[in-house]
RNA sequence: GGGGCGUUCGUCUAGUGGUCAGGACAUUCGUCUUUCUAACGGAGAACACGGGUUCGAAUCCCGUACGCCCUACCA
């Protein structure tokens, strides 16, 4: 709350994939430091040792890359820090922020199922908040933070506004395990604090957190980080997106061949705007980004206008770049890699393959003609494209293409002299052209073909055809 | 049971007391074309409901409904 420069964090646990929600958040937390000069850095809250994984916590930072979201510094590992976060409860203890509570796990199950039965709180009170030390059995005990029960606490909240929490809904938080392990709620507070995280920009299920974290940072002293609670995306159907609306991991998006450019676009719009902007470069977003643009209630995730948008930065990537990120779309797909050949034809070639194609296999299959070698295979439509008729005037037009100086103007000139010699439009050409050139009925216009396929191979591919 | 948050076209949203409620995706119709998941043009489509306040409300207040989140020795 003052105007140190920005630090931001993304903090996921690795007990999953990286979320594509996760990773929204993520990218805010991105946005909002690289807008400003600050600082962006990750920690891994694998305090769950149970469920963490050194191979997700991969996953995790492989979808970060992949997402171009670049940290500052190292990882951080959450569990690294335990003995910090310990001696923090310890301060609390001795300064009486916080006791030794007794009760048994069993004992406060057995409490709230009673609770739950009388329909009423299943705020747990422990009898030990006010027991003095010298009272204390020699048992294992945990340590709870002594929360207050009166009056109310307001947080300011940059999303959320001013939000209002009754002190009695607060329970005597649990800190440390009765293992002596520390617990996430504390570990949060304490290695933001340490990292000097000046803002806080996570998913709205964590507001009650905040009002409990709050006690700690008053308990500690400490200065409190700016909070901005975004709502989290649900799936087409208004529920929290999960697996059964399919994808949901970010290395799932990456093999389905959605542009990562396109990925942070979307992701950024989904739930923010900036007047009527849809379409903008990371520059953009990065100068544009803040917090009055996030929107409260949560947004539904559709494919098709991700799909669109994906589509427009496609056809705006420069060649080399997008040819790169292709080669590692059909790496995360598991698909052979291209020959040399092949990838110095789609490079020609990209210029009309990226018009048209919104996301990568799109351009794979509008790349077909490059990939193939002669002779052309024939799908069912294209060949019916090749008839005896055609094939005899494709056979009149491969010596005038031999002849022929290889450009546009000069092809269109040809292939139009021919067709008007048969007395025919250009589209009935257009169709056996394609066939033979690229053995499909959907693909580049027909003169983009032949000059990125250069004479030779036209017409060789002619020849076969019309032989 | 308690608490918090939310609700503008199908979807993402603009909008902060006076707008024919705008844009985008999707849908649909059409045009063009050399195919198309392309391009271009047109159309339909929304302020959850009920009360207030006000000359005037999508915008402010109250209530209702619905949805979501939290309510762990998970994170």
């Amino acid at each position: 709350m003052s105007d140190r420069p920005v630090v931001t964090r993304f903090a996921p646990s690795p007990t999953g994939a990286l979320h594509i929600g996760s990773a929204r958040t993520a990218l805010f937390n991105w946005l909002y430091a690289r807008g400003r000069g600050g600082t962006f850095l990750l920690r891994i809250e694998d305090t769950d040792k149970a469920r963490s994984t050194s191979e997700n916590t991969q996953i995790i930072l492989d979808g970060m890359r992949w997402l171009g979201l670049d940290w500052d510094g190292e990882p951080i590992s959450q569990s690294a820090n335990a003995s910090r976060h310990v001696e923090v409860a310890q301060e609390m203890l001795a300064n009486g922020h916080a006791y030794k509570c007794f009760s048994t796990q069993d004992e406060i199950e057995a409490f709230r199922e009673t609770a739950r039965a009388a329909k009423t709180s299943t705020l747990f009170r422990s009898p030990w908040r006010d027991v003095s030390e010298d009272e204390h059995p020699d048992k294992p005990y945990v340590i709870r933070l002594k929360a207050p029960r009166e009056g109310q606490t307001t947080l300011h909240d940059e999303v959320q506004g001013d939000v209002t929490w009754a002190n009695d809904q607060l329970d005597d938080m649990v800190l440390v395990r009765s293992d002596g392990s520390p617990v996430y709620m504390l570990a949060v507070v304490v290695d933001d604090h340490d990292m000097g995280v000046t803002h806080v920009i996570r998913g709205d299920d964590h507001l009650a957190n905040a009002f409990r974290q709050n006690l700690i940072y008053d308990a500690m002293r400490w200065e409190k980080p700016t909070l901005a609670h975004i709502p989290l995306i649900f799936g087409p159907d208004g529920k929290k997106l999960s697996k059964r609306h399919g994808a949901t991991g970010a290395a799932e998006y990456q093999a389905m061949g959605y542009p990562a450019a396109g990925m942070r676009n979307y992701l950024t719009r989904l739930g923010w705007s900036h007047g009527d902007d849809e379409f903008f470069t990371d520059e953009q977003a990065r100068d544009w980004f803040d917090f009055d643009g996030i929107g409260k209630s949560p947004a539904r995730f559709d494919f098709k206008k991700l799909e669109n948008i994906c589509g427009q930065h496609i056809a705006v990537i420069d060649d080399a770049a997008l040819l790169k990120e292709l080669v590692e779309y059909l790496q995360a797909t598991g698909a052979e890699p291209l020959t040399t050949d092949q990838s110095d034809g789609i490079l020609r070639g990209l210029y009309c393959l990226k018009e048209r194609s919104k996301i990568f296999p799109q351009l794979i299959e509008k790349a077909h003609f490059i990939l193939i070698n002669r002779p052309v295979e024939l799908d069912e439509k294209a060949a019916a494209h090749l008839t005896n008729v055609s094939r005899s005037i494709l056979a009149e037009l491969t010596p005038h293409l031999q002849n022929a100086s290889w450009t546009r103007s000069t092809l269109e000139g040809v292939v139009a002299s021919v067709a008007e010699a048969h007395d025919m439009k250009l589209g009935k050409l257009a169709g056996p052209l394609r066939a033979a050139l690229a053995g499909r009925s959907v693909t580049p216009s027909v003169f983009d073909m032949m000059l990125v396929l250069g004479q030779d191979e036209t017409i060789a591919r002619l020849k076969d055809a019309s032989d």
